[in-house]
RNA sequence: GGCGGCAUAGCUCAGUUGGUUAGAGCAGCGGAAUCAUAAUCCGCGUGUCGGGGGUUCGAGUCCCUCUGCCGCUACCA
């Protein structure tokens, strides 16, 4: 068989959040791909990088008060931390904030520009004043314009089902930061993708890249009528690159992510001499783009129109694959089985994850569930139980011997594992490795029962039998190997443990065809301890527990800091009869004006209801604009004795919080008090 | 509403282009063995292959239809 170049990519994690157990099936069975074809002794380059840009990591950062920089460099550190202790081993993992990928981008946008497929259009979004940002529609709430619901999300209502854009909503909220957003209109870019519709039918339809089930959701939902235009750029504020002849306006992160893909490779090239071209230009190589369903259409509809358009190689190949469910439900914090890969690894292997996802993955779209119980009983029942158990029972015996010096008649089993040795691969090459996990078992179950009838344990007794016991031996651990071999791209220690036990390294799939003999046995040390369900469950508390402790740090929006408190302190207590000394009463602001010569002060005319007025010099010139206060209820300190200013008499005076200057916060009154009443 | 998928033993599933009495693992029951991480081996299944109809010499396997579940999507086919 001829070498086959390929690049495989696994998508690329948001950096806005740790890697967990639903994560790991994507790059698990990427993984599992990746070492199959380098087994096969094809060029194989697993790339990926850390997805950096957008409005939530801006976000997350501001929250923790450090730069965008810093926060998705420690997340970078963290995410290839976990990869590589789930023997996850990427050739190259880049980031999408990386001069590589500015690079490309702007490559890109040329060539996309070039072709006549970007329009400007103006856009009305609601931005957060106070974060200073747009907000995307699952950063608003509001009451639903059609049946009145209140708190309901940005786009549709939950109570009546109506669709909205979050413009429409009645008093909509900013979750990030809880102020009333407005409405702004923007200009954009968009890619007019309908100009690529006849190529973009085509490629999907094809049947060569895509599994059947997406290539005909494609059609359905979007191929059967004109292709939207594709938002592609944000206005300021926005983590990312700015569009060079845009100023003020960035790149999409959904625009920049996938070419990080590119971005990614590049740097791969760079250290190995390598040209970038011959991977990503012409037909040289195969690219494989590994992706959940949730992506789908920005891979199969915008990424391939943005390659065809800029000049590039078209995915030979996205693999498609379900989101992962625990115990048949949605992963869920508060069960706990929403499984953090550094807590997994707290407690379990990674060897049980790897060989679980992969007995139960299939080419097909499905959701992939992991049974807990079942994890545990499988495990331990293939992998211990059968597969490890081969060599656990006869290893001990050959150390003594090694290998015998021709390979024994053993009926077949051997002949017959090898001669399984493509379909197998096949299996694996059509990522249903279900089936390839399937098939292997099975082999163990043919070498367990040669083991059990030839009796070595028996024959060790006998001195004139040694040369027989040695055979048996040599057969029994030939068999174990040759599914070590099949099971490496699942099982890479395992692997590395069978060449060290056998002085001879797996590294070719093509090593099951041949037997080992004549060579040296080492001692043998267990290679895989049994799962214990104690470990399982002490996983899912632990992940209880995080998530309790998450919410408790984090009180998102009313993270109070005691600064208030400490710059001044609660006063002497006081008495009821104290309290009532004071009469607040509810006022309305009717007339509001600035008082040239004051450097602090607002005349206020206040309202108490009837014909009663009064006049207040209010210290809060700094905070407001008179014209912004006309109107609105106040609360008033009716009974303060007056006082004589120099610009007039003030008749009491409005309460307000805050440290002064422009920090100074009216106190609002709630819907439904009237001037007059009296504050209790 | 539309599109897609699924429906086979208590549980998880396999059944390749339709072909002999429908299979495996786990669990369960009985036995053996004691080399091995209480691992292993042997034996034990009368399942309306979701219901109905059709094509065919022959259907779990193809076609139609109904029912149920799941996913995506939405008033637009």
């Amino acid at each position: 068989m001829s070498s086959r170049k390929i690049l495989v990519t696994a998508a690329l994690p948001y950096a806005n959040g740790q890697i967990h157990i639903g994560h790991l099936v994507e790059y698990l069975q990427t993984d599992i791909w990746v070492r199959f074809q380098k087994l096969r002794g094809h060029r194989c380059l697993y790339i990926c990088a850390d997805d950096t840009h957008g409005t939530a990591i801006m976000i997350s950062a501001k929250k923790e008060g450090i730069s965008e920089e810093a926060f998705i460099a420690r997340t970078h550190g963290e995410h290839q931390q976990d990869f590589a202790q789930f023997d996850i081993e990427f050739d190259n993992y880049g980031s999408t904030n990386s001069p590589e990928n500015r690079e490309l981008c702007g490559e890109f946008w040329t060539q996309i520009r070039q072709a006549g497929l970007v329009k400007e259009k103006d856009v009305e979004q609601l931005f957060d004043p106070e974060a200073n940002t747009f907000l995307a529609d699952r950063f608003v709430r509001g009451t639903c314009p059609k049946c009145a619901s209140p708190n309901q999300p940005g786009d549709n209502c939950s109570a009546c089902g109506a669709h909205y854009t979050p413009i429409e909503l009645i008093d909509p909220v900013s979750t990030l930061s809880g102020a009333t957003p407005e409405v702004r209109s923007e200009k954009h870019l968009f890619i007019e993708l309908e100009k690529l519709h006849g190529f973009l039918d085509e490629w999907t339809q094809s049947g060569a890249h895509l599994q059947p089930e997406v290539a005909n959701y494609l059609k359905g939902h979007f191929l059967h009528e004109p292709l939207r235009d594709w938002d592609i750029s944000r206005p300021a504020p926005y983590f990312g690159f700015e569009i060079p002849d845009f100023p003020g306006h960035y790149w999409y992160v959904w625009f920049d992510a996938p070419i990080g893909y590119m971005a990614s490779t590049k740097q791969w090239c760079a250290k190995h001499g390598e040209s970038f071209d011959d991977w990503w230009r012409g037909d040289t190589a195969e690219i494989h783009h590994f992706i959940g369903k949730d992506i789908t259409y920005f891979h199969t509809l915008f990424w391939p129109g943005m390659l065809k358009t800029a000049g590039f190689a078209l995915p030979t190949k996205v693999h498609i694959h379900g989101f992962l469910t625990v115990d048949g439900a949605k992963m869920s914090k508060s069960v706990g089985t929403f499984v953090a890969a550094r807590t997994y690894l707290d407690h379990l292997d990674p060897a049980y994850l790897r060989y679980y996802y992969a007995s139960k993955l299939t080419p097909r779209v499905d959701d992939l569930d992991l049974n807990l119980e079942e994890f545990a009983t499988k495990v331990n029942a293939d992998l211990v139980g059968k597969v490890v158990n081969l060599a656990s029972r006869t290893a001990r015996f050959a150390g003594a011997t090694g290998l015998s010096e021709t390979y024994p008649e053993d009926g077949g089993l051997f002949a017959h594992a090898a001669a399984q040795s493509e379909e197998i691969a096949a299996a694996y090459e059509a990522c249903d490795y279900n089936k390839a996990m399937r098939m292997i078992l099975a082999l163990a179950d043919r070498a367990n029962p040669y083991v059990e009838t030839k009796q070595p344990w028996t024959l060790k007794k006998d001195p004139d039998k040694q040369g027989e016991l040695q055979d048996v031996c040599t057969v029994a651990l030939n068999l174990f190997r040759q599914l070590a071999v099949y099971l490496a791209p699942v099982l890479p220690r395992l692997a590395r443990q069978t060449g060290e036990l056998l002085g001879d390294p797996i590294v070719r799939w093509d090593q099951a065809q041949t037997p080992l003999v004549g060579t040296p046995v080492g001692k043998f040390e267990h290679m895989l301890q049994r799962v214990e369900p104690k470990k399982v469950e002490a996983m899912i508390e632990a992940s209880k527990e995080e998530a309790a402790a998450a919410e408790a740090a984090a009180p998102s929006a009313h993270n109070d800091s005691d600064e208030a408190l400490q710059a001044e302190p609660l006063a002497d207590e006081c008495t009821f009869d104290d309290f009532t000394k004071v009469d607040l009463r509810v006022a309305r602001v009717v007339a509001a004006e600035q008082v040239p010569e004051a450097r602090k002060l607002l005349k206020l005319t206040l309202s108490l209801g009837g014909d009663e007025r009064r006049t207040v010099f209010a210290g809060i010139k700094a905070a407001y604009e008179p014209e912004q206060l006309v109107g609105r209820l106040v609360v008033f300190v009716a009974n303060l004795a007056p006082r004589q200013m120099k610009f007039g008499l003030s008749e009491g005076m409005v309460v307000a919080a805050g440290p002064g200057g422009a920090d100074v916060f009216l106190l609002n009154v709630d819907e439904g008090a009237v001037p007059g009443q009296r504050v209790h």
